[in-house]
DNA sequence: GATTTTCCTACTATTTTAGTAGTATAATTG
DNA sequence: CAATTATACTACTAAAATAGTAGGAAAATC
């Protein structure tokens, strides 16, 4: 029950991208890449699944690059999880509504209880929370 | 961040087991794969982890099996999870002291919380939590 | 001695994760 | 208009984890 690089490495390009908000400049995917010493191509990768989001303004060429279109409090890091392809559901069981042995299935109870416990935690923090201060 | 079967089925044979714990009878590890459909060899895999855990009475041949040899309430859902190989650790870094990273990165403190939130929630609940009732 | 069950080791197939590689497209600058 | 810089997009691959299978050995019962 990990989260992988695909949700860790997202979020770190968000936050970064937060505590560059008030600055209002784009910040590109190589800063980020040499900063936190990630390989481009993977950033550029995981980018891919946020770009139906409406998270962003981008800009192309020199200085070009990513800000936030809304300010980070307007950004749930659940959905920034489940936008970035990471599986956030603790079973299969959880979200698939056809499992056919859920109502006779034991352990049901405990999965569902604690999905929901890591949904609204992950749903009510957003990047503001973790952008950082100073 | 999936629960593996690994978790899921091992705490599926310590149900099985808790509900028969007050009829004090050996449950064979057969009885619980026709039961939950679930591969004989697979479940006696499952079972080699538990093995050093002191967990239950064991009994070879016909009519033998395993019983618990504690009452239900006795048995952490979390410690359970742990001696099943289920990793429950949110991400490696919430475990691994030595994460040079850890002071100066974004999504640590996300991390430890919301890997505090589970481990409280998996040791706050035992088996009899889940037990069949009537 | 046959049957039933746990105990133990070794192997394998599938899926997921974590990338890499290459190219096209767009914007800017000189 | 050419060079540079950046995003946008497709395809491929290597490594690790998951989910088993296979084949017996040992112990207990009938």
């Amino acid at each position: 029950m990990k989260i992988s690089t695909k949700g860790r490495y997202t979020l770190i390009i968000m936050l970064n991208l937060a505590n560059e908000y008030k600055n209002n400049k784009y910040i590109s995917l190589k800063d980020i890449s040499t900063k936190e010493k990630i390989s481009l191509k993977y950033l550029e990768k995981l980018m891919l699944n946020l770009k139906d989001s409406d998270y962003f303004l981008t800009q192309r060429g020199k200085d070009g690059g990513y800000k936030l279109k809304y300010s980070p409090n307007h950004y749930k890091i659940g959905d920034i999880l489940r936008l970035a392809d990471e599986n956030i559901n603790v079973t299969n069981c959880v979200s698939n509504m056809s499992c056919p042995n859920k109502n006779r299935c034991l352990t049901y109870p405990l999965w569902n209880d604690l999905n929901e416990l890591i949904q609204n935690y992950l749903d009510s923090k957003t990047l503001q929370d973790y952008i950082e201060r100073n």
